[in-house]
DNA sequence: AAATCGAGTTGCTCATATTGCAATTCACTT
DNA sequence: AAGTGAATTGCAATATGAGCAACTCGATTT
C-alpha cells in the first residue's frame, strides 16, 4: 500500500541507490546504520518487492530498484525545489548548502568568500568539503562541485566560473642565479618543476601571442611532482621554473615573490583553454540556495577574474 | 526543513485544498479532522509559510498554497505511479479503485461488470459511487469518471467507451390503443414523455437515414421529469412515448415491452451524435488499476456496444 | 436577538512506531 | 585462521500520531 510508504525511507533508499552503501547512507544523513536497514525493509515490504540485493561486500540495485531509484530521486528533487519555493527560500534562501571543490582552488578561492555568502545569506548553512578526486554530486549528495578543468560527462550541469591562464616564472633569485630564458626553446636548459599527475607528465604548451594552435615544448628537470603546492614551493625557494595558472599563484606573483617570464608567449597546461567550472545536478539549477552562491561566487570572481585583474 | 515534511501530510494537503475542507478531507482519508488539522499545521510550520486561508465557512488556498498544491498533486501521483510500477501491480494490479457512474448507467453498465472485473483483478478492491451531478475527479479523489454526453473541459483525458444511439418507442398497449405514427410530424399527435434537466426541455431530432444533419421535431406531452427512469416507468405502463439512449432501454426492447417506432428515421436527443467517456484525470493514464477497468469494460461493452447488438 | 449548527482547533490519553545501542551474522581480507 | 567492515536483529527508552471530547468562532435559523 502506497500509503505506508514514508518520505524518510524514500530519501534513505535515494541516498543507499546512489552510495550503494547502507553504512555511508546513514551517515550522510546522521542516522544509525539499523534504522537505515529497517527503513529499507520497510519500503520493500510495501512495495512487496526486493529493490537491493545485499552482497556482503556491496549492494546492487535490483532492476525494478533501479527503475524506481531513477523515478524516486526525481521526485525527491522535484518536490524538495516546490518545497523550497513554498517555504519562501526562493526571497530569502536558506538551508544547508554543501559545496565541493578542489584543495589549492578551495582555499584560495572558495573559502576566503564564504564569509561575504553568509553574511549575505546568514540563514544558509554551508559545509565546505575540498577534495581534489572527482565527486559526483548525486553520489555525495552534495549540491555544487567546483572543478578546474576538463568535465568529463555527462547528466549534470556546468556553469563556467571563470577561464583559466597559465604564466611561466620562477623566482627573482633562480632567475638571478640561472638567467631569464628568453624564448620557450631556451628552457631546455633550464630545471623546470613538472607536475605530474594520473594522466602522466603535463606537458608544456606555447604559442604565439595571437596564433591559434599551441605547440607541445619538451621541459625536463629535477622535481616531480602529483602535488601543485610542493612544486609551488620548491619554485618560491629558487628550485627552477613552474608552469601554473594564475588563481593558483597570482598572490606570489603580485608581491614579486615569483616572477612571469616569456610573456611575449602564452603558456598552458592544456591542449586547448580550459575553465573553472560549478556542477551540480540538472534538478538543483533551480535550487535558489545553490543560484545564490553561484551568484555570489561569480560576482566576487569577476570578469575577468580578480586574480588576473 | 524539508526533512520534518512527511508523505500524510501532502496527501492530506492535497486533498483538503481539492475539496476546500478540512472535514471532508479527513473522511476521505478516514482519520479524525483533528489529525488533519495538526498534520496540515506541521506542514505549515516546516515551511514557515501558510498555505490556507481558515475562513469559517470556507477553506482557500493561499497564493504560495495554490502554486504548492499544483506542485504536490503532480508530485504525488508520479509517486505513486512509479510506486505502484515497481510493486509489480503493472502486471497484478491490485489496491483501491475508486470509480463514480451516472446511477442509470451504473446501474445497468458498470455494476453488472464489476464481479467479472474482480474475478480477473482478484485484488483491486473497487469503490462504485454512482450519481448524476457532474464529478471532478481531482477534486473527489476518484479514479474514473463514466460520463453520457457531452465533455465540457479540461485538464482531463476522456476515453470513448461507446456511441450513444437514441430509439424512440413506446409500450405495445400504448401503440395498439393510440396507433402507430407513422412519420416525425406525426408525434404532435402522441403524448411524448420529455426529459428536462438542467438544460430545459431535452428537444427531439430526426433525420432522415443518411441525411448529415438532425433537425429539430418540437413535441408535447402530459409529464416531463429530470428523472429518466421516472419517464420510463410512465412509458413502460403505456403512458406514452420515449425518446432514450438504447443502452438504457435496451433490455424492455429485446423483451419486447417497449417497440421501437419511426424506424425509418435517426432520432437523438442531441443535436450532434454524443458518446460514453470515460474521464480521468492526466496522471492515472498510467495507472495499471484504472487501464485493466478500462480494458476490461470496453472489452465487455464491445462495438457495437452489447446494447446495440 | 438568541439559538443552533458546522467547521476547525486544542488538550489529553493511549497505542504504536522509531530510535539508538548492543549483539550477531556473514563474507571477504590479512 | 583470525580479523574486519557491513548489514541485520533484539530490546528498552522515547517520541509520534490516533482518537475522543471539549472549545471557539462565525454564519444561518427561528
Amino acid at each position: 500500500m502506497s500509503n505506508s510508504i514514508s518520505l524518510v525511507a524514500l530519501r534513505l533508499f535515494v541516498r543507499v541507490a546512489a552510495t550503494e552503501s547502507f553504512a555511508t547512507a546513514a551517515r550522510q544523513q546522521g542516522l544509525p546504520a539499523s534504522s537505515v536497514s529497517r527503513h529499507i525493509a520497510a519500503l520493500e515490504k510495501a512495495l512487496g518487492q526486493r529493490l537491493l540485493y545485499r552482497h556482503t561486500r556491496a549492494v546492487r540495485l535490483t532492476e525494478v530498484g533501479e527503475r524506481y531509484y531513477q523515478q524516486v530521486r526525481e521526485i525527491l528533487d522535484t518536490l524538495d525545489i516546490a518545497t523550497e519555493q513554498a517555504a519562501g527560500e526562493a526571497t530569502h534562501p536558506q538551508g544547508l548548502l554543501r559545496i565541493n571543490a578542489p584543495v589549492a582552488f578551495g582555499r584560495r578561492h572558495i573559502a576566503p568568500q564564504l564569509a561575504n555568502f553568509q553574511r549575505a545569506y546568514p540563514n544558509i548553512e554551508t559545509e565546505l568539503t575540498l577534495s581534489d578526486a572527482f565527486i559526483d554530486p548525486v553520489q555525495e549528495g552534495v549540491d555544487v562541485v567546483v572543478r578546474v578543468g576538463a568535465l568529463n560527462d555527462s547528466s549534470l550541469v556546468a556553469r563556467r566560473l571563470a577561464n583559466q591562464h597559465f604564466v611561466v616564472c620562477a623566482s627573482p633569485e633562480y632567475l638571478e642565479h640561472w638567467g631569464v630564458p628568453a624564448t620557450p626553446d631556451a628552457l631546455s636548459e633550464h630545471n623546470c618543476l613538472i607536475y605530474k599527475g594520473t594522466r602522466g607528465k603535463q606537458p608544456w604548451y606555447f604559442r604565439d601571442s595571437g596564433a591559434r594552435k599551441y605547440r607541445i615544448r619538451e621541459v625536463r628537470g629535477n622535481l616531480r611532482s602529483n602535488n601543485a603546492e610542493s612544486l609551488l614551493e620548491a619554485a618560491l625557494q629558487g628550485q627552477g621554473i613552474v608552469l601554473f595558472p594564475t588563481w593558483l599563484i597570482h598572490e606570489e606573483l603580485s608581491v614579486g615573490r615569483l616572477v612571469p617570464i616569456l610573456s611575449a608567449w602564452e603558456a598552458s597546461g592544456e591542449p586547448a583553454p580550459q575553465g573553472i567550472h560549478a556542477i551540480f545536478p540538472e534538478n538543483r539549477l533551480r535550487s535558489s540556495k545553490v543560484a545564490a552562491f553561484l551568484e555570489t561566487l561569480q560576482g566576487a570572481i569577476g570578469e575577468p577574474p580578480y586574480w588576473d585583474a
